[in-house]
DNA sequence: GGTTTACATTGTTCGGAACACTGGAACAAT
DNA sequence: ATTGTTCCAGTGTTCCGAACAATGTAAACC
């Protein structure tokens, strides 16, 4: 089939796409949900679905008996609003790119110096093997998800539950786009070093080392990213 | 009529809680959608739209022809979900709450600090005008609003989306249970000096100043709301 | 023993109908 | 002329029952 999602799915992302692009200003009606079953050719329930969704980013308010009407996301819109934003007409938005991986590099900075205060003896353990494992990946792929496990355990023992909530999210972004954020291992050597010396500080319980080392590790993959991108 | 919310939106809640409260392991399966509708006196649609706003929020994992599961919010959870964990069984949860405040802290002062580098002239003038309406605020509520529309500003002057958006989600939390956080404006006048403070150091283009000010504003609010719910 | 087939279970989509809320229009009272 | 009331068309909400489609399992087959 040439359908690999669902149909409320398909709806989903076509009215996230139209909202987010502003092909509708705030404050504007939509289309009824009658209107848009016959135009997209689907159920009224899949398209009620598809909608309800979309409230739930903070993307619509639908009232009962009134019309749809679209919200501003910059006032509304929650963290998962993220996931469409960057990936919109299929290719990386490089100004949402930067926003994301700068928050990334100062709530990975806080992160490390929390951890130093928190991490269990065994979390400073993990995060030394890791950055063994990573020394020695085969391959960029590879490399990538151990990139990925060591900072969830940093971000684990940083015992926050708000940066766990929000670094799955970017990891959910991650995850949607593998290949594109491969430059973020590239170069692994050079990395390698930074892992190593800010598990260490971790370990050492020396928080504004470990800030320091992993703001810097953060800010080396930023920059490679950035680069690649043009 | 009495039920404000919708059914869809009953059995959301219904099951959010549920699973939040660790009712069903992770990995479990969900009774069937047909159950559920037999169980709540609802209809299936009703259950299907409350089933699939949990998907999205991570909570739980269905597959057409399969079982519904139970996923491991701490794995899954977008930051959407700190709205349901803050709010369990009625009232705040003081762990929650204390992350929350933890990251609000540190976000804010990173926003204050890359705000100091990127805002406007007119931003800069309608922080300290805020910071003067706060000094001469009729009530704890209004000062409440007065508070949250100058860290709007300050975010927006910060100029990343990633923080627009986790202030999104935090500021809806807030708005949902604006009496629990009233504590965050008490004592205004020890409060009002630090507001202008912040207010001349980001309009200085002083990051460093702008961060510590705004870091301890919000540890003070901090220390006021946690002292508040014991 | 390994592979294939058939079936029961479960989620997905449909079409149509009735219900409930909102905003505005028409009307009535002051 | 203004205010309050009633009614109606538009729109979202919920229901029901049926058929379709994917998955996992167990029986049947080679």
């Amino acid at each position: 089939m040439l359908s690999r999602s669902s149909l409320p799915d398909q709806v989903f992302h076509r009215l996230v796409s139209d909202v987010l692009a502003g092909r509708f200003a705030p404050g504007e009606r939509l289309p009824t949900q009658r209107a848009l079953a016959a135009e997209l050719g689907v159920n009224l329930a899949s398209v009620r679905e598809g909608v309800k969704r979309l409230e739930q980013l903070g993307l619509v308010e639908v009232r009962h008996g009134d019309a749809m009407r679209v919200r501003d996301w910059r006032l509304h819109g929650g963290p998962d609003v993220l996931v469409h934003l960057i990936a919109r007409a299929g290719s990386l938005d490089v100004e949402m790119v930067r926003s994301v991986m700068e928050a990334r590099r100062l709530l990975l900075g806080e992160s490390a110096r929390l951890a130093a205060a928190r991490r269990s003896d065994e979390q400073a353990a993990l995060l030394s093997s890791l950055a063994e494992q990573l020394a020695g990946a085969a391959g960029d792929e590879a490399a990538q998800h151990l990139d990925f496990g060591w900072y969830a355990v940093l971000i684990e023992a940083a015992g926050n539950v708000v940066f766990l909530l929000v670094m799955n999210s970017i990891r959910a972004l991650y995850l949607e786009h593998l290949e594109l954020f491969r430059p973020i291992v590239s170069d692994r050597d050079e990395l390698v070093a930074r892992y190593r010396a800010a598990a260490r500080a971790v370990a050492a319980g020396d928080g504004d080392a470990a800030a320091a080392e992993v703001f810097q590790l953060a800010a080396a993959q930023e920059t490679r990213l950035l680069q690649a991108l043009r």
